[in-house]
DNA sequence: ACCTGCTGGTTCCTGTCGGAAACCTAGCCT
DNA sequence: AGGCTAGGTTTCCGACAGGAACCAGCAGGT
């Protein structure tokens, strides 16, 4: 009950820390499900998610190109046109994110509650 | 392959997306992890998470806390004693961090390796 | 009796990041 | 010629994360 193996996902010098932190981001996952059906297009998710802005968005979506999650294919046509798709690697990650989403999905009122009956203010150095 | 439902995690009046909001927090998964195999002290956490401050451990559980997915036992004893333990509806979110943490580790070389392959600047608006 | 230390938590200060909106490119349509 | 479209970048500013010092409360050493 109080060991963690070497491939935990603590002491931030093993592999795991770090995808940890990856997908531990205000944006990241909301994406990564965004283009978990198919090629989106940079508007498209815009309008999909709800509260990104588009230098957020392109930051969240380059991050991911440079991780090896996502492709980024530039059509030159005019207007520009731009998709976006999952890479097989990025593909992995469809499922735990299915589960975090189904995880929400059925939790989400149960966290709402809780949040409501203990209305305590969070932050402490603010 | 073109539609979301009501309950996808966009927009973000849905449930769903609060959840996902809540765990897409740089230190709450690895908290939450390090809570999922039994009661830890506020120290312990500190020791066995590397990088992280007291105050972002402080606020994390508040939170987590607030959220109803840990509970908080202080004991009146000296020197202080602090213990954070999953309660129920926490311990259902260990499943999904389970697959996560299991992603991490079999895919963290990957996303290393493609790092490593495309080394260019990330931040846009520096 | 005084000082130190253990442990959890909070406050101050500062650097960085996120968000909104304006600006840019480039070709088609009016 | 000027506006529209669509992706992207820049600027400016407020909020937040992080580090370190400080606080509380009592036990134990000297």
């Amino acid at each position: 009950m109080s060991g963690f193996g070497p491939g935990d996902p603590f002491l931030a010098d093993c592999p795991a820390r770090l995808a940890v932190e990856l997908i531990a981001d205000k944006w990241t996952v909301v994406v990564l499900y965004g283009l978990s059906k198919g090629p989106v297009r940079h508007g498209e998710l815009i309008g999909l998610i709800g509260g990104i802005s588009r230098k957020m968005l392109t930051q969240t979506l380059r991050r991911l190109e440079a991780h090896g999650l996502v492709s980024r294919h530039a059509y030159a046509e005019v207007p520009p046109r731009v998709e976006y798709e999952l890479t097989p690697l990025g593909a992995t990650l469809i499922d735990p994110i299915h589960m975090l989403t189904e995880w929400a999905r059925a939790n989400g009122d149960a966290v709402l509650a809780a949040l409501d009956a203990d209305p305590e203010p969070v932050a402490p150095g603010g």
